[in-house]
RNA sequence: GCCGACUUAGCUCAGGGGUAGAGCAAUUCCCUCGUAAAGAAUAGGUCACGGGUUCAAAUCCCGUAGUCGGCUCCA
């Protein structure tokens, strides 16, 4: 018999792993046990720094009102939150204020004492806690969700006791199924309170409302430092930052949220990212197509997206409604919808002749602009819009294609994202929602083993995301890491068993009768727009060249060699280059200042030395030059540069 | 949609019941310059919009729109 003070003298070891269950170090152990230490650094170690934290946060918040009401408050990533109804909502200066108290919660070292006690005493000891006491009633009836598991995810129920180690007195108590930090000093100094938010008790929209305060906590001062500057750095790559310094695309208010306008420079780089992907898409047998922004609400009807997301569709305009003078309507009127989704004209172009084995798999291409009405407070610069252009495809195959078109649909997500600069991804497997899909059970398994196999032979990492399908088919998707670690979304690889259906889409088949295709929908970037904002993040405005806006800026170092660089930028422009000189009243070094700023990748300087021998000097993004380059041979390492897709930053190093 | 914060010049921001401020950008002049900001002058704002309170509102109050942070949602 021991506990866990006695077994780890390490001031790191925080809770330990007795036979793989978490307890705290002032549980006792036997001999026969296995006991394992947890270091506070570890994930599990950071979880209970955190969720301590979280404690804390919640005894402050009611020693400074105690009629504010406590919901959750587990650890999640980077942090943690507790939830509060408190009679107001929290203001910057109840941030302050709580910061302060934690602070002396903190200082004092108050010990975390386990107590189990029975649901009766639960219920006599937190009776003023209405949220608790309804956690305390779903515990055994339902598991609940991870976060609310925190507080009474146990086998028993168990309140923490805040102790002052001095007196012995109890400061404060909450449910919660543990473990914790042995006590209040170990969280340090590396935490912060971040901010506060409004969420719904539970997750749910028709629950309350309850005050959400987020925090972070570190095991040192160094390593919140060290998070906080990750913050900043991302926060410089924000798009809509970006967007804006670099002049590439606004929001204005007079056109609506969530409908972006390209200026001249986001508008290259657009043309740019789709012609290339139209040069993919051709080289890998899709047809291109077009179709039109609107259409009558019967194919919509057909499709029964207006029955299944109407309330994301820009409603109807009423057209064609004649009255007479009486008012009485002698011709009704059509509806018509702004398109949220391309699919249902795909399958009427598909539709438009019969169709042969011959022909499949038919892989039907579009850039198509979609309307969606999301909510307002959804919308977030480029990611979340109202109006967004999908590279969308829809390819329709017979049953027995489906498994290698699927392949190749990876391989060539893959490869094409390369040609962007990503290159680090992982897949996700959407399955089945039980509550919400069309066809039969049968069906989708067989459907969703089959991408599991073909997940499993990419080689990639394979994530599931059980319930995250569609409603009419299962999903394979491509993740992608961007330069700071983050993962999007991107590609999609959607089987569909229903519209072929609606749509009553046929082939002949090599026998004579009729069949059925399986239909793919198959989204590369997801949308230009939110794709254009994640290369736009990963890169922080530094385009590699064949992107970059601007590719090339001649910088003379007096007017005098003005001339002789507008007979090199001719050149280049002449090879199909973006490239302009500098003929402002600006000083060299200023030039150089401006164009650095926005991330032009070559800059050409001259002056005599250059002009004299027939060359230019190269200055790059990180301020690397490569002097007295001859024009020919610069002309041909830019145009190679923009060929290659490659990125550059620094100076060639041959 | 919900909760909260915010909205002042093209951009970043200060100010705050008594006729609107800075830096950068822009324009003009001046300097002729070798790798991240020469100097000077000028112009630029119904302080998001609409109402209210007040002798007086950019400032206080109410409403609307937009943005941001979350929640819910995301075909």
């Amino acid at each position: 018999m021991a506990d866990g003070f006695e077994l780890f003298s390490d001031r790191n070891v925080v809770a330990m792993r007795v036979n793989g269950e978490l307890k705290d170090l002032a549980a006792t152990v036997t001999d026969g046990d296995a006991v394992e230490p947890v270091i506070i650094d570890s994930p599990d170690g950071l979880d209970i720094l955190r969720h301590s934290a979280a404690h804390v946060l919640a005894q402050a918040v009611q020693n400074i009102n105690p009629e504010t009401k406590l919901g959750i408050g587990p650890p999640i990533k980077d942090g943690f939150y507790y939830d509060f109804d408190p009679e107001e909502a929290f203001t910057p200066e109840d941030l302050k204020a709580l910061t302060k108290e934690m602070q002396r919660i903190i200082k004092q070292g108050q010990r975390f004492v386990r107590r189990v006690v029975t649901e009766e005493e639960a219920r006599a000891e937190l009776a003023s806690e209405p949220y608790k006491l309804e956690l305390i009633g779903l515990k055994g009836s339902n598991p609940g969700d991870d976060n609310e598991s925190v507080e009474v995810g146990g086998a028993e129920l168990t309140i923490y006791d805040n102790v002052d180690p001095k007196t012995g007195e109890v400061c404060w108590k909450d449910l919660c199924r543990g473990p914790h930090l042995p006590n209040t000093r170990l969280i340090g100094n590396g935490w912060a309170l971040m901010r506060t938010a409004a969420a719904y008790w539970r997750g749910s929209e028709k629950n309350p409302q309850l005050q959400r305060v987020y925090g972070t906590a570190w095991p040192t001062k160094e390593e919140l430092r060290d998070y906080q500057t990750r913050l900043e750095e991302a926060l410089k790559r924000d798009h809509r930052k970006l967007g804006v310094e670099l002049d590439l695309f606004s929001f204005p208010d007079e056109i609506g949220s969530g409908l972006a306008v390209f200026h001249p420079k986001g508008g290259i780089i657009r043309h740019e990212m789709e012609n290339y992907l139209r040069e993919q898409l051709l080289k890998a047998d899709y047809e291109l197509v077009n179709t039109p922004h609107i259409t009558k609400g019967q194919l919509f009807e057909t499709s029964q997206h207006l029955n299944w997301y109407k309330d994301g569709m820009f409603p109807a305009m009423h057209l064609d409604e004649v009255k007479d003078d009486a008012g009485k309507v002698i011709k009704p009127g059509q509806d018509y919808y702004l398109k949220p989704m391309n699919c249902p004209f795909h399958n009427l172009i598909y539709r438009a002749r019969a169709r042969s084995y011959r022909e499949l798999p038919l892989r039907l291409a579009e850039f198509g602009t979609v309307y969606r009405y999301e909510k307002s407070g959804t919308l977030a610069g480029l990611t979340r819009v109202r109006g967004l252009t999908q590279d969308d495809a829809h390819i329709y195959v017979t049953d027995e294609q489906v498994s290698d078109e699927i392949k190749r649909q990876l391989e060539f997500v893959f490869e094409t994202l390369r040609g962007y600069g990503l290159s680090d991804f992982y897949l996700e497997l959407s399955t089945r929602d039980p509550e919400k899909f069309v066809g039969s059970v049968e069906q989708w398994e067989t459907a969703e083993a089959m991408l599991q196999k073909i997940g499993e032979e990419s080689g990639l990492d394979l994530v599931a995301d059980p319930g995250g399908a569609a409603f009419y088919g299962p999903k394979i998707s491509v993740q992608a890491r961007d330069a700071i670690g983050r993962t999007w979304q991107l590609s999609t690889v959607q089987l569909d068993f229903n519209q072929p259906e609606l749509f009553e889409l046929e082939y002949a088949a090599a026998d004579g009768t009729r069949k059925r295709p399986v239909m793919i929908h198959r989204a590369l970037l997801g949308s230009i727009e939110r794709f254009f904002a994640i290369l736009l993040e990963h890169y922080a405005g530094a385009f590699p060249v064949w992107l970059a806006p601007q590719q090339v800026v001649g910088i003379p170092v007096a007017e005098e060699y003005g001339e002789y660089l507008d007979g090199v930028i001719a050149q280049l422009r002449e090879r199909g280059v973006r490239a302009e000189v500098d003929h402002s009243f600006d000083r060299m070094p200023k030039k150089i200042r401006t164009h650095t700023k926005a991330k032009v990748p070559f800059q050409l300087i001259a002056g005599e030395d250059d002009r004299s021998a027939g060359a230019v000097s190269f200055r790059f993004r990180d301020g690397s030059q490569l002097n007295g380059v001859p024009v020919a041979e610069a002309i041909e390492r830019i145009v190679n540069a923009i060929k290659s897709h490659e990125q550059v930053n620094t100076a060639w190093q041959d």
